[in-house]
RNA sequence: GGGCGCAUAGCUCAGUUGGUUAGAGCACCUCCCUUACAAGGAGGGGGUCGGGGGUUCGAGUCCCUCUGCGCCCACCA
């Protein structure tokens, strides 16, 4: 919002009990009751007496560090309706928020912001400042400490952005129950959680091949994967057997010769058959190369006989592992072939060429030389493959043995992976197809959640390894921290029953040197919020909870982690329903993404529309469907919410009619029809429709401003009982309109509402069927829309102004609908400016109406 | 290749258990500066519901099939 905009605010009427204003505004709106709602702790969670009466939301904490666009506007928006609905429905809303803080987004951006960089043999230097410019092409070397802490001022800064975000934005976030996965509470719980899986055996550590981003050095999990298009070529390379036949293999890889370990085609495959059980000899290299049978090798792909290597993909780990295949590594975890000649290349000249070097220069070299010796076989086919890449990393992942932590999670245990599969089942879903999405990718996991990262800024492992006599490291038996230490930071605390100085010296200890992957912390943001181990009481009222709200694309993570999590720790669902948003796609339906250019800042469209308008916006995309991005829809909702501003006025304008009862039949026909719209609007609601509650909402409020505030102004600006009954009936409807509204455009209704009644009405109850009469016949304000249609069409049609005095009129209809009409006589002839007696016509025909309207230059 | 979703007016979407001439908003056209509202109001034109087949007295609404689009997963020999 702009300065301008507030100051707007200042000038107009402000005070809660202050009366309508003379000219309304949207401009201030935002500043003005998030300052209310701040300063009067509205949305504050007050502890009730028991679970029912606690509506508990597990918020998905945003990257502080990434940014915000518009799809998480809505995707937050859709859970704060929700939450206001709760809430007006009685319920203390456990509504927190969390900052995911930690993990490599957030070290990315502190390397670019201060240009740095960490190198963790550093020691640490308490004077360090960040470089004035910082250079991106060479970035200071830091230590570990000075890196996090660099980490931590980063962070906060941007969570004060975040939080005035959501503050504009208006949502109902209980912000003394903020948190953040970095804190040291979050620390505690995930370094807990973890102990708790480890003495359980849900947690383990194993020596195995890890998919690995050699641009951040660090392992990464099945969960973090994304395919992509990557250009390659097939090379067709000759290997050779005993008699010197040539063997051909097609590989993408040929710089990974020096690490084949084995040939091998399917079992049944006509071809290979002879060679099964011999050996070959690689190109080059020389080195014998058995050739072996596996039905995993696909007799279609490729020359039918594949090289495998360790590692150049996933099936190349399977085939090492069920053939019990030699490892050979050769590339290192930088990405670049190892600078020493491995020990099983006899020849160490020819892979001289290759050592130290990229995969890329390596491949190019390799090239060279088969195409010297002989051994490549046309020229390499260029081809379009898909390779794994981490999601937030740009060069292939490589896959290297080595020591991690992992977590089961079903991908290797067919008997977890029902029960996980059963707890997707349990869960409600909205919209409901939503969970295909959780079953499709746990059916598919095809190994256990690596939690573990070769990275800085983010929760450690509460473990460290005694040292033997020769100082090597017993990784059989890790020392566990005792839960009442927690947390605790293995690099520089120390484990039970060992001193600091046998650090690092044999017969000592090391500290585990990793951090928990982001998601093995937020996997616990229930048990964080809800204060597990921590508040015995808040727990017992606000888990398991009530709702997951989150979009569709970490299903995978977020989702899924949770429930592996939470069925380890407490044999149940985190919580009972999920409830998934679509994304914003831009209006090619493409997904947003800033390398595409076509993100929408979130701020820009508050400020030019209002938080009300957007939210209104967001509130008409429904569950889990993806919207395209419209600025003409913003309009839409600013527009509803100036009406309702509008409106609200002139209903007040009128005066209240003290205790006065709605006695005539066109008022009470709009109470029995705003009966069925809140009858509507509450079953939608119980069923996490939104949108369809503001739909109903909405649709009464248009009619009801176009028709029936029309028809009955004349008689409530009179005096008299008539006139009693429509300013009754409008305070009603509007008390009843304006709460319908209240979870989804909270500003304007606040405003309102303040305008004439105490409290806020984000503290009122939802309005029910019983607060209003339901004697009215909802018909006749059918009857009086077509009505009405009939009068206007005619001077429509006349080209006159509305206010043109009509010299006749006849209604013809149904006999029925004659009568209801007739009920509101006086009504449509002041609409209507009919002067004479109307003429009631009964026919079988729908409803007709004719008017003779006054010459324009006579009026 | 597997899964899920979507295909209804130019655009964005509603269409409840199948039932009278298919709805809304935006856009468009015409009119009205009516004392709540011109970032307004009134009126109007415009779709036969992706194609084909089937069930039924009757289908946008159920079944089959084809096509197109989107998303997720798999696919580095």
């Amino acid at each position: 919002m702009t300065a301008d905009a507030r100051n707007t605010a200042q000038t107009a009427p402000a005070s809660a009990s202050g009366g309508v204003p003379e000219r309304p505004v949207l401009e201030g709106l935002e500043a003005k009751w998030v300052e209310r709602w701040r300063d009067q702790g509205t949305y504050t969670f007050h502890r009730p007496e028991s679970r029912e009466q606690v509506f508990s939301i597990d918020t998905p904490p945003p990257t502080v560090s990434g940014s915000l666009h518009v799809g998480h506007v809505f995707s937050y928006t859709h859970t704060d309706v929700i939450a206001r609905y709760q809430r007006m429905q009685g319920k203390q809303v456990f509504y927190p928020m969390g900052w995911d803080d930690n993990g490599l987004p957030t070290e990315r951006r502190v390397q670019n912001f201060y240009g740095v960089r960490c190198d963790t043999s550093l020691p640490y230097d308490p004077d360090f400042t960040p470089p004035a410019k910082p250079d991106p092409k060479r970035q200071v070397p830091i230590s570990r400490r000075n890196f996090v802490e660099l980490c931590h001022e980063l962070t906060a800064v941007d969570e004060i952005a975040f939080e005035n975000l959501w503050r504009t934005l208006g949502l109902s976030v209980d912000w003394s129950q903020l948190y953040a996965t970095i804190s040291t509470e979050s620390q505690r719980i995930g370094q807990l959680g973890f102990l708790h899986n480890y003495a359980r055996g849900e947690a383990y550590l194993s020596e195995a091949p890890t998919l690995w981003d050699i641009t951040f050095q660090t392992a990464v999990a099945q969960a973090e994967l994304e395919a992509r298009d990557y250009p390659g070529a097939y090379h067709r390379v000759a290997f050779h057997a005993a008699d010197g036949a040539p063997i051909y293999i097609e590989t993408t890889r040929p710089e990974l010769i020096p690490a084949v370990c084995a040939l091998i085609a399917h079992p049944t495959d006509e071809r290979y058959q002879h060679l099964f059980g011999t050996t070959v000899t690689s190109p080059i290299f020389g080195v014998e190369i058995p050739v072996l049978a596996h039905s995993a090798a696909e007799p279609d792909k490729g020359a039918g006989i594949a090289m495998c290597c360790t590692f150049g993909d996933l099936t190349d780990v399977q085939w090492w592992r069920e053939l019990r295949l030699p490892t050979r590594t050769v590339i290192g975890r930088d990405g670049r072939l190892l600078a020493d000649t491995p020990d099983w290349l006899p020849d160490p000249s020819a892979y001289a060429e290759l050592a130290g070097k990229t995969t890329f220069s390596a491949r190019e070299a390799m090239v060279a030389m088969l195409r010297a010796s002989g051994d490549l076989d046309g020229e390499p086919k260029p081809t379009q493959r898909m390779a794994n890449f981490y999601e937030k990393g740009d060069k292939p992942l490589e896959i290297v043995s080595t020591r991690q932590w992992y977590i089961r999670n079903g991908g290797r245990d067919d008997e977890l992976k029902e029960q996980l599969l059963a707890r997707g089942e349990q869960l409600a879903w909205v919209p409901d197809h939503m969970r295909h999405r959780y079953s499709n990718w746990v059916n598919g996991l095809n190994g256990d959640w690596l939690i573990s990262r070769q990275r800085f800024f983010g929760v450690p492992f509460p473990i460290w390894y005694a040292l033997d006599a020769e100082g090597e490291p017993d990784y059989e038996h890790p020392i566990t921290a005792a839960p009442e230490t927690l947390p605790i930071d293995p690099s520089s605390d120390c484990p039970p029953g060992y001193t600091p100085e046998q650090r690092g010296v044999p017969g000592g200890f090391i500290g585990d040197p990793d951090v928990m992957d982001t998601w093995a912390t937020s996997s616990l943001t229930p048990q964080i919020a809800c204060g597990w181990e921590r508040d015995e009481e808040l727990w017992r009222l606000t888990f398991p909870m009530d709702l997951a709200p989150q979009a569709h694309d970490i299903i995978r993570t977020w989702l899924f982690s949770r429930v592996v999590r939470a069925h380890f720790e407490h044999g149940e669902l985190p919580w009972r329903r999920a409830a998934i948003s679509g994304f914003v796609v831009d209006p090619d339906r493409k997904k947003m993404s800033k390398s595409k250019g076509n993100v929408v800042v979130p701020t820009d469209i508050l400020d030019r529309f209002g938080s009300d308008a957007v939210r209104w916006r967001a509130a008409m995309a429904r569950p889990g469907m993806d919207s395209p991005f419209d600025e003409t829809q913003m309009k839409v909702g600013r527009r509803l919410a100036m009406k309702i501003l509008n409106a609200s006025k002139f209903i007040l304008g009128f005066g209240e009619a003290a205790d006065a009862a709605v006695t005539e039949a066109v008022d009470l026909a709009m109470l029995a029809q705003l009966v069925e719209v809140v009858r509507a609007a509450s079953t939608a609601f119980e069923a996490f429709d939104y949108s369809t509650a503001l739909e109903s909402t909405e649709k009464f409020f248009w009619q009801f401003c176009d028709d029936y505030l029309e028809l009955v102004k004349e008689r409530a600006y009179a005096e008299g009982a008539g006139a009693d009954s429509a300013r009754a009936a409008l305070r009603l409807a509007l008390g009843v309109q304006l709460r319908l509204f209240a979870p989804f455009l909270p500003f304007v209704t606040e405003e309102v509402w303040s305008w004439w009644q105490d409290g806020s009405i984000h503290l009122s109850s939802w309005p029910t069927e019983s607060e209003l009469p339901n004697t009215g016949d909802a018909a006749l304000v059918e009857d009086i829309a077509a009505a009405l249609i009939g009068i206007r069409g005619a001077k429509s049609q006349a080209k006159v102004s509305m206010k043109t005095e009509a010299t006749a009129a006849t209604f013809s209809g149904p006999a029925g609908v004659l009568a209801r009409l007739q009920r509101a006589e006086a009504d449509l002839r002041a609409v209507g400016r009919i002067i004479p007696a109307i003429e009631w016509v009964e026919t079988d025909a729908p409803l007709s109406v004719t008017v003779d309207l006054k010459p324009a230059e006579e009026a």
